[in-house]
RNA sequence: GGAGGGGUUCCCGAGUGGUCAAAGGGAUCAGACUGUAAAUCUGACGCGUAAGCUUCGGUGGUUCAAAUCCACCUCCCUCCA
């Protein structure tokens, strides 16, 4: 039963390395193992959508329920208007309550996939802190709640340190407020809930404290923390960006193709630690994994293994069978040996794809058109186009091209209509003529 | 308030009248090698096919010619009060 595999839970979290900070070990472990506990861990809507950055906190809870324990996803209606200045270096823009209200929605929905909702008493629940603030009174709360944060301590925290001190950077009474709201979210969910532990990445260990010590000044109980990691890649690189942008959970944003490729592109030196903190596979399959690739030849399998769960995870069944499709098709297979519905198939898929004028094109516009052409600084220009057909970095149905006057038309078109273009290693796009 | 130093292309950082679209390093992108990895090597790295055009905190000036000289403005740093 789910309360015997509690006793577990945090020394899979340590076995995955998830853990980065945890409060009152001891107490804690002891909490964990006497029963099914309630457990939160809140996501802003700063966008419309989360990004992968999100992901190790929503599995996280995953892994608690799984563990029989209690999750509730908080998706932040309140806190989002107000902007969370951990660690951030500067004062950032707010969002109309319009616009963060219409997130919120999308990212209640966006989160639901990750938890179960419908599991007797550890089934999930999603709230939102809006419902607890938005009628909450500026006096009472300035009494009820802020009297017991010491503004003494709250300047001390690492979070918001650098912000206080550095110049020309400052902090406003919003942001740093930030935190009290947080706080108030522990606090609230305690009472409401039973609520007794918070996660979340690791910058989130000051508003967790502060959570704590609410609530043990509001309600005089004891509730737990713990922090997850910050993802890092062994080159230094801010995880979660590619030449493209940001990796987004949502599908319209981030294609499940495109999602299956960040992860097939892992390197070595981080793929076996993103098998554990972004898959469900035990640690002892990640260790057998990883002592079988490393005796033998070739491409390693964990890159393949990671990018199917996670795409599972995030975009289903479905999402994988199209990206591995589009993958094999690409990387693998024989492009000319595709036939006229599975060309089609991979526009539906998710495979950039471009509408083209009848009539026949230079390549150079369309390497512009399809926004292949992207310089280093980001931009597309016709410049660049000849730069990676002069650099042998294009080819067009499987044949480089190297003549910067190329025109294409649908004569050399598969079946007429398509034509799939590949710049560099790994970027395709595929032209449909009418 | 006084004294001095400084703002250069994505970042760091050279450059003090023409040979400067601007050294060098980093980042980024491409090519080669590989395994859609890493490392390494090669190339590109303001825009433009080119002629040429637009850049060196801002504005105005000196000059045949300025990132480089002058004036004013602005921002930053250090030291002294």
């Amino acid at each position: 039963m789910p309360d015997m595999m509690s006793d577990t839970i945090l020394s899979d979290f340590e076995r995955r390395e998830l853990v980065a900070q945890m409060t009152a070990e001891q107490d804690l472990r002891e909490h964990l193992q006497s029963g099914s506990r309630t457990v939160y861990s809140g996501f802003d809507p700063t966008a419309d959508s989360l990004h992968i950055g999100s992901l190790v906190p929503l599995l996280s809870l995953r892994r608690f329920q799984l563990a029989g324990h209690k999750p509730l996803v908080l998706v932040g209606g309140a806190t989002g208007l107000i902007g969370d200045p951990s660690f951030k270096s500067e004062e950032r823009q707010l969002n109309s309550a319009d616009l963060v209200a219409t997130w919120v929605e999308r990212i209640k929905v966006q989160t639901s996939r990750f938890v179960d909702f419908d599991c007797g008493g550890s089934a999930a629940e999603v709230v939102n802190n809006l419902d607890w603030t938005a009628g909450v009174g500026v006096l009472d709360f300035l009494r009820d709640v802020g009297k017991h944060f010491a503004v003494n301590s709250m300047i001390q925290k690492e979070s918001v340190k650098q912000r206080i001190e550095r110049e020309g950077e400052g902090i406003s009474f919003t942001e740093f407020s930030y935190m009290v709201l947080q706080s108030y979210d522990f606090a609230q969910l305690y009472k409401k809930y039973g609520c007794t532990m918070q996660i979340g990445g690791s910058d989130q260990w000051g508003n967790i404290t502060g959570g704590i010590d609410l609530t043990r000044r509001m309600h005089q109980a004891q509730v737990f923390g713990l922090t997850l990691p910050l993802v890092t890649k062994s080159d230094g690189t801010k995880f979660g960006k590619t030449e493209s942008g940001t990796v987004w959970l949502d599908a319209d944003k981030t294609s499940p193709y495109a999602f299956y490729q960040f992860w097939m592109n892992a390197s070595d030196a981080d793929v076996y630690r993103f098998l554990r903190y972004f898959t469900f596979l035990s640690v002892d399959e990640i260790i057998e994994i990883e002592s079988a690739d490393a005796s033998s030849q070739g491409r390693r399998s964990a890159q393949g293994i990671l990018a199917k769960q996670v795409t599972a995870l995030v975009h289903g069944e479905s999402g994988v069978e199209a990206a591995s499709r589009i993958s094999e098709a690409l990387f693998a297979g024989d492009l000319a040996g595709l036939s006229q519905a599975e060309l089609e198939q991979l526009a539906l898929d998710g495979l950039p794809c471009t509408q083209i004028q009848a009539g026949s094109k230079p390549l150079v516009e369309l390497l512009v058109d399809t926004g292949l052409a992207l310089t280093p600084r980001g931009e597309v220009t016709v410049g660049q186009a000849r730069k990676f057909i002069q650099s042998n970095a294009v080819s067009v149905n499987g044949q480089k091209i190297s003549d910067d006057q190329a025109l294409l038309d649908p004569s050399s078109a598969y079946f007429g209509r398509y034509h799939l273009i590949r710049r560099g290693k790994k970027l395709f796009h595929l032209l449909q003529w009418p």
